[in-house]
DNA sequence: TTTAGCACTCAATGTATTTGAATGCTAAAG
DNA sequence: CTTTAGCATTCAAATACATTGAGTGCTAAA
């Protein structure tokens, strides 16, 4: 009993704090929750709380509210773990659509989670150094330019443009293009750069002033290397009251989203569901919940979502980890009907 | 003299209140401007100025701030159309770089112009709907999906993942998109809605299950009508005084800057260079200053700076006003060399 | 026409004062 | 030994009030 009240005394200050934003004192408590015990009881357990570092004060005669520890033991052990059935509902709904490519799947996942939230969401692609190069397409539009497509075997598209030297022959570039199709086809994406040398001698071959092409494709490979990263629903956060009045706080998390900082951060994380609660020097105030997620063809990448320390763990966590769950169940059941792996044409 | 000091004052009026944000005094102008007349005078000046509308005044005994009008007929007379020296030299360094895509250069000329000026920048390409389709490509990937590649004759690529299938013979799909390549080479983006039902034969006579291929292409489609706007820099107005205390405003300008009713405000401006005061409904304390830019290929675009209302109108028009007609000569040049304009092969 | 002078206005700033939700501690009751 | 009532104490936030100072408009003289 005793351990109890502690706990359910923690559970409702973190809990009442996240509602709002605001210090919870002994009285305010057992008025609002009914509790059966006196204000000085609830100050003694608050007392001890604080001594444990899971409760601070804001200064020598206010409320508590929850310290980062605080928020650590709630989430671990006080948390409800409900999820909310309009995201059950919304999540069906967006499955049930047919011909969808796992990218628009997740991206709308992502919507949803950061609509029910409130708080921004970020994907994070699987490595593309993973993804194995698809195919390589050169197409010469007007004004003496072309437009080169790379396409990964996950459905990746990279693509850039360049001015093509004027005395190309464009035969030559597709005769060129073919080669060169054959030479890097399933040539993972890490590995594209070291390539780059082996294609050389075969653009000096077709084309003569081949400088351009191989920029070009020097430059594309570089932005295959690049982070592949969605930011969702940052507009949410706009929508959360401790921002209300402190333009200034905005103005920093607004930045942090943009920063490659919060990228290394979630990309830290190798656990199913981790939550990192604003106590790292690069996030003050930010808290960050993210799930690994595991995508057809071995492939994994993390959906995380972004917000202030103070917030409503118990709902984020509970959507993240359904959406996650309930799209790796998805997944797998697709995967089953496939026919052909590797075989190729079948006619 | 006399017109000429009026137009003085109103000219460091609002130069001055652009610096500070502060409401204008007479004596704070006089001291200083070193203005070789009385404050009185000055506040005889200010008192016409405001009954014409170029002034207000925020409270009784305030000093004046410009009024839209005022700020209209400053930019109108009275700016001093000075070019940023830095601005001249990091544009020049950018051109310079050869075998870059048209894009890439108003993407850079975009950026350029948000860090000189720390107003967010948006670029508005040339309306899809006038280009032309130049090639599509479907790529089977692994897990029986694909994606569709649509390229049009500027290089802007669209691009589309779906799942194909199951049953489909890819040879197949690659003598039907041969076929559909043929049919659409050359439709304008705006046609290509029309043109749909006469692919649908073609899938129809190769593709089993047509269905998902068919919606995957509409969906493409439906893309490619939807509007190019990008935007840079909004990262550079946080760093504007007026929003440092006033989150709710920041946040109203940047759910403003992703909203569609901004892009409509852009686009009703034909006019080589337009100034946009924040007077209209959907953008109070808002202001645009717009140019258009002539692109190769007849195509038209157009590059705007978007701010706070008091904004550096001098610096923003002048760096844009430049930056454009930069470009221009430089698109003109680079269109002088090409050989073949629709010749086609060249052996 | 310009300017000096003056009474007046009002946001911004500073200074007490009050209020009230909280605390910790002590001593009595369970 | 645990719980609670009671009480002095703390301190942010609210309220009220006075002061300041940069500004104005107006009038009358230069």
């Amino acid at each position: 009993m005793e351990r109890n009240r502690r706990d359910l005394i923690l559970k409702h200050i973190v809990e009442h704090f996240i509602k709002t934003a605001l210090p919870v004192g002994s009285i305010t408590l057992i008025e609002t929750y009914q509790l059966p015990f006196s204000s000085a009881t609830i100050r003694n357990e608050m007392l001890s709380l604080e001594h444990d570092g899971l409760l601070e004060k804001t200064h020598t005669s206010s409320g508590r509210i929850p310290s980062s520890q605080g928020y650590q033991y709630y989430v671990d052990h006080l948390r409800s773990k409900s999820v909310d059935e309009r995201i059950k509902q919304q999540l069906q709904v967006m499955l049930s659509e047919k011909t969808q490519s796992v990218s628009d799947i997740i991206q709308k996942s992502s919507e949803i989670l950061s609509n029910m939230t409130k708080l921004a969401s970020v994907v994070l692609g699987p490595n593309a150094q993973q993804e194995k190069l698809m195919s390589i397409q050169v197409t010469p539009l007007e004004n003496n330019s072309a437009t080169a497509v790379f396409i990964t075997d996950s459905g990746y598209v990279e693509n850039k443009t360049f001015v093509l030297p004027t005395n190309i022959d464009k035969d030559a570039l597709a005769d060129c293009m073919n080669l060169i199709n054959k030479r890097l086809k399933g040539t993972p994406v890490a590995n594209l750069s070291e390539k780059m040398d082996a294609i050389r001698p075969i653009l000096e071959d077709y084309i003569v002033e081949h400088d351009a092409v191989y920029q070009a494709f020097a430059q594309a490979f570089i932005n295959f290397a690049s982070e592949r990263l969605k930011l969702y629903g940052k507009d949410s956060l706009f929508n959360q009251p401790e921002f209300a009045h402190d333009g200034d706080k905005l103005r920093k998390i607004l930045t942090m989203l943009e920063s490659p900082k919060l990228l290394d951060e979630i990309h830290l994380n190798t656990n199913n569901l981790t939550v990192n609660i604003g106590n790292s020097e690069s996030h003050q105030d930010l808290s960050i919940v993210s799930s690994k997620l595991k995508m057809p063809g071995e492939k994994e990448g993390r959906i995380a979502l972004v917000g202030p320390t103070r917030m409503d763990y118990d709902r984020a966590l509970s959507a993240l980890e359904y959406v996650t769950s309930m799209l790796e169940k998805y997944f797998e059941k697709n995967a089953e009907k496939p026919v052909d792996k590797k075989e190729g044409k079948q006619k």
